[in-house]
RNA sequence: CGGGGAGUAGCUCAGCCCGGCAGAGCACCGCGUUUGGGACGCGGGGGUCGCAGGUUCAAGUCCUGUCUCCCCGACCA
């Protein structure tokens, strides 16, 4: 490709909207540009990087024994109502078509597949299948941010797999998990696998594979000791013993203006393990009352995972008072009239000082079942740095980190309410065992220039590279540059070297910081100065110094560098 | 949805407080001189100042409404 003939040119500022350096550098290289929140055009040059990228995953997939097929983003509703995600699933695009029926623009493709199993797989010897699409995803987001790292229309890869049996969802688990290595190591993409949340998807476990970087919006978990991961949203740890004691009589205390636990601790002298902390929520309309050790705070994912809650928010002001419940000195004991969700820190932390429900007086020496009981106790807290892990007990790390994929072990939820059943072998109907496996394209990409990058430009790994070779022709108007780098330009070409030729009539340094930005692997130089010295320069992008190799010799010295 | 910020040329922004000829840099076009890290001279093209309404002799500027975009949070894969 002739650079003065690509689409797009390269930009001096980034626009306003560019925070990050991926975003930057994908709007100043022309890779895509914005059409409205969250949603971008590929130019010419971003899109044969997303084309590269759509063909490693493919490769890794077919490996993976994926067959790849295509199914549609418009869906009738009926399929998620039958699925029951017609109603949950946040952020569904729908639209009526001209006999006003209501369709749904898919965001996931669940509903649709196991459609398409339930109707072609009768027999358990039809099994496993691997089904996988790289397809456009649409959702509407709350907040679409960071460029391409979180959009409302995506490219997705989305396998589902099919097995007879759990050994079965193991062996295409495990080969995904395989195959996603692979694919994340060929973007230049360094990933950690982590215990995930399964949200709006579904089923039983799940991981991550998140690539670490300040500018991710989730947070994980990491032992360096036992090797433990998980996203913050799942993340197990060991609370702080409480102290061993015997239960004393419960009190009331005078605690004039008193209302945090910060409060509390200040004013009794005791540590925030001592005290009760009360939290207040509506989920789905319906009233709830946490309570949690007062060192702790509530995970909501795991609390509306309790719950199995849709919406879950805190009460507000109003709402509080209607439940005859008082802000900062709320009290579980004697509280009726809402479910009580309690953490397990609770159970062992004896003579806690909790709210009384009456202003400025707070009870101390409050110990669960003798004082007060909830519906449900269990693990709702939050995991933070230092944390010891669940495995081994040692301090957690916290990072920040991008979603890269997900991997889901779904089990029968979407085959069981869809009826994808199969014949064992003794003749009896069994629900299809599924799992889903997903990868977000564009933030692969935003994900791979994040990672590979410096403060000129982009550093393209060589698979993801749209061009090995940018050939840089200086003072093109003398007769042996043009003829020099024309020749090579050619060479490389018919040795079928993806190759692109800064054939502009621009200044040396236009050029040099355009062939930074833009990264390709390998920089050809060809001017009067290097001709004068005998040769051509030949500098990787990620090298300081060109060096000279023979005009003679030019074309093989690349083809070798190349495909070294 | 809550909080904050911004919409003026393709990009970055000034002008708005204090109403009075729409500007700069980069980019673009022509001519010439240049060419090893974002050259220079001369000449030129490009704007319903997000949109609607209002106030005024006069609105980019003041008022009201509205839309869009960005950031933080909520939420979400």
């Amino acid at each position: 490709m002739r650079l003065s003939r690509l689409f797009g040119k390269t930009l001096r500022q980034a626009p306003a909207e560019a925070e990050t350096d991926n975003h930057m550098l994908l709007l100043r290289a022309r890779l895509v540009e914005q059409l409205a929140a969250g949603v971008y055009s590929w130019l010419p040059l971003g899109w044969d990087v997303a084309r590269r990228v759509q063909e490693i995953i493919r490769a890794e997939m077919n490996a993976a024994e994926g067959q790849e097929l295509h199914m549609p983003g418009i869906q009738p509703r009926e399929l998620w109502e039958e699925s029951g995600r017609f109603d949950t699933f946040s952020g569904l695009y729908t639209l009526q078509d001209r006999r006003e029926r209501w369709m749904v623009l898919g965001p996931t493709h669940e509903e649709v597949i196991t459609d398409l199993v339930r109707r072609n797989v009768q027999s358990y010897r039809d099994l496993p299948q691997r089904l996988y699409q790289l397809q456009t995803k649409f959702r509407d987001e709350p907040r679409p941010r960071g460029g391409l790292i979180r959009v409302r229309e995506f490219i997705m890869k989305d396998l589902y797999s099919f097995d007879a049996d759990a050994g079965g969802l193991d062996a295409s688990y495990d080969a995904m998990v395989t195959a996603y290595h692979n694919i994340f190591r060929r973007c230049g993409v360094p990933v950690v696998q982590v215990q995930a949340d399964s949200g709006a998807i579904g089923g039983k476990d799940s991981q991550e594979f998140l690539f670490l970087t300040d500018i991710g919006e989730d947070t994980a978990l990491i032992c360096d000791h036992c090797g433990y991961a998980a996203n913050a949203e799942k993340a197990e740890f060991r609370k702080p013993r409480a102290e061993v004691e015997q239960p004393l009589p419960m009190e009331e205390l005078s605690t004039p203006g008193q209302k945090t636990i910060d409060d509390l601790v200040r004013f009794t002298g005791r540590s925030h393990a001592r005290t009760l902390k009360a939290v207040f929520y509506i989920a789905d309309g319906r009233p709830v009352f946490v309570a949690i050790r007062g060192d702790l705070d509530v995970n909501e994912i795991k609390l509306r995972n309790i719950l199995k809650a849709v919406e879950l928010e805190l009460m507000d002001d109003a709402q509080v008072r209607i439940r005859g419940l008082v802000a900062g000195s709320a009290s579980p004991v004697g509280l009726s009239g809402m479910t009580v969700i309690a953490d397990d820190s609770v159970l062992e932390s004896p003579n806690l000082i909790a709210g009384a429900n009456q202003p400025d007086v707070h009870y101390v020496n409050v110990n669960y079942q003798r004082d007060w009981q909830a519906d449900v106790v269990t693990d709702i807290a939050l995991a933070r740095a230092g944390a010891a892990c669940i495995r081994c007990a040692n301090p957690l790390r916290e990072r920040r980190g991008i979603e890269m994929g997900h991997v889901f072990k779904l089990g029968t939820v979407y085959s069981e309410k869809m009826g994808a059943t199969f014949l064992d072998p003794a003749g009896q109907a069994q629900p299809v065992i599924m799992g889903c496996y997903g990868i977000g394209v564009e933030r692969l990409i935003a994900a791979a220039i994040e990672a590979n990058h410096d403060e000129r430009g982009i550093i393209w790994p060589d698979e993801l590279a749209p061009y090995h070779v940018h050939l840089v022709g200086l003072n093109l108007d003398r007769p042996e540059v043009r003829d020099t780098a024309e020749s090579l330009y050619r060479g490389l070409l018919a040795a079928g070297v993806a190759t692109l030729y800064d054939d502009r009539q621009e200044s040396a340094g236009v050029k040099f910081n355009d062939a930074d930005l833009l990264g390709m692997p390998w920089r050809v130089t060809v001017s009067p100065r290097a001709l004068e010295r005998g040769g051509v320069e030949l500098k990787a992008r990620s090298q300081k110094d060109p060096e000279l190799v023979a005009v003679s010799d030019a074309l093989a010295a690349v083809l070798a560098r190349v495909r070294g």
